[in-house]
This record gives C-alpha cells, sequence and structure tokens, in this order.
DNA sequence: ATTTTATAACGTATTTTTACGTCAAATAAC
DNA sequence: GTTATTTGACGTAAAAATACGTTATAAAAT
C-alpha cells in the first residue's frame, strides 16, 4: 500500500477528525498557518486519486471522507515499523517503548491486564 | 528531524547492515534488481546532505557509514507512529499490536516479564 | 608506461510532492 | 435579476526525490 507524505498526512488527519466536509472545513481546522485554500484542494485530490478519501459532490460543493481508517493505517505503520526497526519482534518493539516512553503505573497495569486476560 | 523517504530508507538499511562501506559494498547488497551504481551514488549523497551518514574518503575511495543508529532511527518512528495513530497511549498500541500480530506463548512471556520486572 | 577497471562526483532528466493563482460554476446577498 | 462570495477544478510553478549517463581520477593489470 501507498503511504502518506507529510502534507498529505497533515490533511489526512484532519479529515479523520472532521469525519467528512469539504477543503473549507479542512481549512478552517489548521492550526495557526492556514495554507492557501488552493493547495488543500490539491493535496486532498492527490489523496483521492491514491485511493485514501472520496467524495460526494453537492453540486459544485464537494465532501470528502476518509476510505481507510485512522486505525487501520496506523496498525500498517506500526507494522512497519515492527518489521523494518524491531525484526519483528513485539517485545523487543515494547521493551524499547517501555524505555523510552516512561509508562505511568497505571498504563503499566493497563498493559498487564490487556496481556494477561 | 528529517524523515527518511522509501529509497533513502532502503539504502540506509543496507548501510546500517554492513557498517562501513563504499557505493559498490552497497550495491552489492541489494536482492534481485540492482540499481545503477550511480542512482546508489545519488542517494548516499542526498543522506549525507541530509546527515544520515558520513564518508570517509580514501583517494577517490569514499567509505561512508551511518551517522544515526538505526535504533535512534527506529525509536523516533515509533514515537512518531504513537503520537500519531495511538494518542501517545502505550496501552493502546501494544493492544493494537497483540490483536494484530498473533503473539506467540513465548512471545507474550517474554514481553510479561521485561513489564514485570 | 600504457591500458583497463573501478571509483564517486557531477550534471541533468524525470517523476513526485508541495504550493498557489486563476477560472467557471454555484450559491448567497442585495 | 445582478453582484458578490464561496466553491473545487485546473493548470502550472517550484521544490524535492528518484534515476542515470558521463566524466575525471585513482588503482590495478598488463
Amino acid at each position: 500500500m501507498q503511504k502518506l507524505t507529510k502534507a498529505e498526512e497533515d490533511v489526512m488527519h484532519l479529515i479523520w477528525e472532521i469525519g467528512r466536509g469539504t477543503v473549507s472545513d479542512l481549512l478552517e481546522k489548521f492550526e495557526g498557518e492556514k495554507p492557501p485554500h488552493s493547495t488543500v484542494s490539491s493535496v486532498v485530490r492527490i489523496l483521492e486519486k491514491k485511493g485514501f478519501v472520496g467524495h460526494k459532490a453537492y453540486g459544485k460543493t464537494h465532501e470528502y471522507f476518509p476510505l481507510i481508517g485512522k486505525e487501520d493505517y496506523g496498525r500498517r505503520s506500526l507494522g512497519d515499523v515492527l518489521r523494518n526497526y524491531f525484526d519483528g519482534s513485539v517485545s523487543r518493539l515494547v521493551s524499547h517503548l517501555a524505555e523510552e516512553e516512561q509508562l505511568s503505573e497505571r498504563e503499566l497495569e493497563e498493559l498487564l491486564r490487556i496481556l494477561n486476560k
């Protein structure tokens, strides 16, 4: 499957956030520096060409929506990282994670609960 | 920090694999379809410009080596995925992982051992 | 010493990504 | 109805990534 580039990923996150909406809706969601409307439009069109989003036209107005869930893409990304950087070893990945992001007591418990059941 | 593109990442993995070596050394390591020598050279130069690799010259021969460890980059990538797709929640990430990649009994035990100590 | 081989750099060509001005159509405001 | 505004598409420009032919240099072979 295709990968999202940086700009594409940013827009994709907004689409996931709002569920469905026009380019202008996306534009509103940008923090701080809002890019030109036409720039967002370009990215959305590319996302559509790549199969990440679809749209429904209401006259001239296009409502875009994701064709792939954030969870799906996230899982896939995680899988890539797992295979490329941790030899596919879940335990190796998790131990790095446990070192790096220091886990709160709650998270650790949560984790053990998940794994034990 | 910069991100690796696909082609760059492929070459980078080879550099990590061999530790240090010339463009020709890298070329040998390619599975199947070997790209032209000059293509690999280009990618390596870009990697150097981006600060991922350095080189030591022996006359005209250049020996390239990584300036960033595979572990470092992997950790960073994992962190990105964690933040972008799992709300920074380690337990959420791990539970997805546990579903997706079905863990062997051994891996599960290994994991619990790591977390419990 | 001369030729052959192997080297990486350089300069480009091509493709992809990012960015945006402009336009026509649709809608809203008057 | 006419004007102003909002819409997304289109075309294209600029930048970055990918790809490779050519060349000069160094090393090896003869």
